[in-house]
DNA sequence: TTTTAAATAGAATAAATATTCTAGTTTTAA
DNA sequence: TTAAAACTAGAATATTTATTCTATTTAAAA
């Protein structure tokens, strides 16, 4: 790749590569796509530690940096400070003074709608329920996750980020109707992790009723005490989400879900150390 | 100057010094002083440019550091640099909660990475893009929706907020490995909406590629330039997520496709009041 | 294929950086 | 005023950290 003029400030190397990134060899490439995702961590750490992160060495960073014009490794992260240093006042500047138009104003009701909520959940999640919840899901063999209509990208979450923490997960698609026949199997050993909110999906409730009739303790997030899954699970953690345009946000289900399953991880690791 | 207990962030430290720092020997007043003036540049010196600046020896630092009960000099930067990353925001909202334990801690700590998500989603969004986003699913027949992995729970929700507002929108969810006649009978007039974030799902990128054999037009939302579905979309927008405990958050993504929907459903309304 | 060039990993090296130590100074208490 | 304690500056040292170099691998061209 030909030096082209080095970056100035972060904005130029985000250009740089967007231009010529292209022409970088693979692991540079890898390099550049790493350091974009998570620039913070780059303004503060040594070259080493990013290397080990990032999988490289570290004489491949300053190849990077020497790459793209810089003189080293130094002068590449300096991008990255200079952006910390500038960027937090100018941008509180900019947030006030030019009020978004379009779409983005959209946006900006959206982001203040999942602000609410994650606030709201700070205040109305009960910290025993959540541990009563936690413990439940730590002693499950297997957990069946149970979420349809606005939910189920929740569900397909919690799916996720079970599996990724190497917790057996199942998620009830429901696929060619089969949704029962996928819970038929559950257990007193297993649990079944349900999230609904109002309008509350029909098909759920008709799950859980399947699980509570094969003992399987029920886990439920859902908006209020009226919610039919209330009364029908096991335990049940209230998250009452804020809207905007008719469209409720999922942030503070999808953070519940997130500390909910590191939550479960830890213990079983800890569980597991204790030789229980 | 008896040691307390060491301060663990930079409010901790600045309140010790409202309360301890008279106690302090002369040289270390004033060293607490310069500090405080400008914790920006603390964060980023070396202790022989900081102790220049403020006319002091580099061992002063470090001394002044001990004396807080913190380890060295290392220790006490840390707090300035830690300062840096913690946004306004969710500062305050830290001050406002009664310090979280156990899951409700972790909660907190997702919650912190969704509200950072949605303000670095702020700076990053081009408006023009986004307006040229909405545009070209504004007019198309059909739109594709194709997400993988991680990203799957963000391209249901999609799917959901689309057929909510009345517009045709099909997820790809490559059931049976059908992905690719999934799409294969797009045409130009329709439109696919691509969601991929580190690490890339190999999957959405052959999707893509049958997306553009067929001509048809792709947005893709990704988080960097060196994202492979920059290059390969018609036009791209950058989302960068923030992460917790490994976890990056999805709140930006659905605050955009959310966002992207009103703004593609109420632009549809209008093209047709006025006959279009 | 075979040859040549480019790219990479890992060790070796050089530079920088924080910390410790000692001698000297200032402050405090008697 | 004197003795003891606390504080400080500056040099010396140990550690950390970036960079360079070389052998090896990988990719491109002939």
């Amino acid at each position: 790749m030909v030096a082209p003029a080095p970056p100035r400030d972060f904005d130029d190397f985000k250009d740089l590569l967007a231009t010529e990134g292209d022409r970088l060899p693979r692991r540079l490439k890898h390099v550049a796509s790493a350091l974009l995702t998570s620039p913070d961590d780059i303004a503060f750490s040594t070259a080493a530690q990013i290397s080990k992160k990032i999988g490289v060495q570290p004489s491949t960073l300053v190849r990077f940096a020497q790459v793209l014009g810089l003189r080293g490794f130094s002068e590449l992260q300096a991008l990255f400070r200079e952006r910390l240093r500038v960027t937090p006042l100018d941008h509180r500047v900019r947030i006030a003074s030019l009020n978004p138009q379009g779409t983005l104003a959209l946006f900006e009701g959206f982001a203040k709608a999942a602000n609410k909520s994650l606030e709201q959940a700070r205040e109305t999640l009960d910290p025993e329920k959540v541990e009563d919840a936690v413990e439940a899901l730590t002693h499950a063999s297997t957990i069946y996750i149970v979420a349809s209509g606005r939910s189920f990208p929740a569900g397909a979450y919690a799916t996720y980020a079970f599996g990724a923490l190497g917790l057996k997960a199942i998620l009830v698609d429901q696929i060619g109707g089969l949704g029962k026949t996928q819970l038929s199997s559950s257990s007193s050993n297993d649990a079944v992790l349900a999230i609904s909110f109002t309008p509350y999906a029909y098909e759920t409730l008709g799950l859980i009723e399947i699980a509570s009739a094969n003992k399987t303790p029920t886990i439920a997030i859902t908006d209020n005490v009226m919610s039919p899954l209330a009364s029908a699970a096991t335990i049940w953690l209230e998250l009452s989400e804020a809207d905007y345009a008719s469209f409720r946000s999922l942030s503070a289900t999808f953070a519940l879900i997130m500390a909910l399953s590191v939550a479960i991880a830890k213990k079983r690791g800890l569980e597991k150390a204790n030789g229980l």
